[in-house]
DNA sequence: CATCATGTTATAAT
DNA sequence: CATTATAACATGAT
């Protein structure tokens, strides 16, 4: 489910922890969600400690903990983030809970495909402060893409998509809307996009999720009717644009949703 | 029972 | 070596 739209949403919901002191913690150590982090000295680590700071970039949230204390939060497939009464009790998925005076700060994951780290430290983590660009971020040119473009030239444009590395953020539903609402289809080597084409994928891209986070990000309202957001899930859905009907197929392994007459399969050559 | 799931990554293949 | 394709991960919903 989450994408940076989401994974915004979701950070959000432990606001209510914002300065607060962490009284206690529970956790279910040994769970997928913890690989490559030490659980043994959590709960002293955490104890004690003030919420200072909320932050996302793309996917990954980090949760700041006094002045060198960092909790990565990776939600995977199926994790969400909430915050429950003191009295909560931990579930079958709570794989951890941050508990203040007056709330319960819940990570749950029923398919543990995300991850929680830890790190003690001056400065963020490695893996924080090595993030790419981010969407809105000035590195993410126009003239960055069209080199993202060439250097994966023979890769599909979905899938190309969903490179953490390249697009942060980018998920399985912002792919398809994003290339829907550009006009190009999936299945487009990404070698073959060129000016005036990127350069409307780049503006595209920012769009899609500027408007996301003003939507889902704020409130989980949903998204313009004009989008093919609320339409690419249901058998028989039509394209907004033209009302022809809409294909659903696997691109690059990972179900897309697309309308064969108003994306581009073929793009003329650069003109001079 | 079979299929699918809004993500990532190790491994194989090119 | 760099890029691209596929399988695997673990569980719940349909």
């Amino acid at each position: 489910m989450p994408e940076l739209a989401e994974v915004r949403y979701f950070s959000q919901r432990w606001r209510p922890g914002l300065c607060k002191r962490i009284t206690r913690i529970h956790i279910h150590a040994g769970k997928r969600v913890f690989r490559g982090t030490q659980t043994a000295g959590l709960s002293r680590s955490l104890v004690g400690q003030l919420l200072g700071k909320i932050q996302t970039h793309g996917k990954q949230m980090m949760f700041r903990f006094g002045e060198d204390r960092w909790l990565g939060v990776h939600l995977g497939m199926t994790g969400r983030l909430s915050a429950k009464s003191a009295a909560h009790l931990p579930s079958k998925h709570d794989h951890l809970i941050l508990y203040t005076s007056r709330h319960a700060l819940v990570f749950e994951d029923p398919r543990l495909f995300g991850r929680i780290r830890f790190d003690r430290s001056p400065q963020p983590p490695p893996w924080w402060s090595t993030l790419p660009p981010d969407l809105f971020s000035r590195d993410f040119s126009a003239r960055r893409l069209k080199q993202i473009l060439q250097k994966r030239s023979r890769t599909p444009l979905k899938p190309l998509l969903l490179l953490q590395d390249f697009f942060p953020g980018i998920g399985n539903w912002m792919a398809d809307e994003i290339l829907w609402q550009a006009g190009l289809d999936p299945r487009l080597r990404a070698g073959s996009v060129l000016h005036p084409h990127a350069f409307r994928l780049h503006r595209t891209i920012r769009k899609v999720a500027r408007q996301a986070l003003a939507t889902i990000g704020k409130n989980w309202s949903d998204p313009p009717r004009s989008w093919l957001f609320p339409h690419r899930w249901s058998d028989g859905g039509r394209c907004p644009r033209c009302r022809k009907p809409l294909i659903r197929r696997p691109v690059g392994g990972r179900t897309t949703c697309w309308c064969p007459a108003c994306q581009k399969a073929t793009l003329p050559r650069r003109t001079r």
